[in-house]
DNA sequence: CTACTGACTGAAT
DNA sequence: CATTCAGCCAGTA
C-alpha cells in the first residue's frame, strides 16, 4: 500500500488502539506532527476503511461527536460498551482513565 | 481557480 | 464559567 503520509498514518494508530481504550483527534495529530489539524484526523475517519475502528476516536472531552456518522445513531455507543467501555449521553465515562494517547503510551 | 464545509482544538472575550 | 473566533488541510461544488 503506497504511504499516504498522513491519513495512513492515521488508520495505523487508529487500529494500534488497545481493547476497551480510546484516544482523541488531538491525540493523534499530534502525534503524527501535524496537530492543529485535528480536523483532518476526523476527515481521514470518515474516508477510512472499515477496518479502521473509529468509534475508539472521540474529541479531546471524550464525546461521541462522530457517532452520527456512523449507520446506526447508536452503533458507535453500542461498540463502545461492548469493550466494557461506560458510556452515557454520547459521553464516555472514566474518559481519562481509558484515554489512549499514543505519543504517551509509545 | 475561489469558496465553503467538516468526526477538532485552544485561546480570547 | 459559557460562548465566540480563528487556524488547520483536504475534498467537493
Amino acid at each position: 500500500m503506497a504511504d499516504q503520509g498522513f491519513f495512513n498514518k492515521v488508520y495505523e494508530v487508529v487500529r494500534l488502539i488497545p481493547f476497551g481504550r480510546v484516544t482523541t483527534y488531538g491525540a493523534i495529530a499530534k502525534y503524527l506532527g501535524a496537530a492543529g489539524s485535528a480536523r483532518m484526523v476526523g476527515w481521514a475517519m470518515n474516508v477510512s476503511p472499515d477496518d479502521v475502528p473509529a468509534h475508539r476516536v472521540v474529541n479531546r472531552i471524550g464525546l461521541l461527536t462522530g457517532k452520527h456518522h456512523f449507520k446506526g445513531t447508536n452503533l458507535m455507543q453500542q461498540l463502545l460498551e461492548n469493550e466494557g467501555i461506560e458510556v452515557y449521553d454520547n459521553q464516555i465515562q472514566h474518559f481519562e482513565a481509558l484515554l489512549w494517547d499514543p505519543q504517551k503510551e509509545l
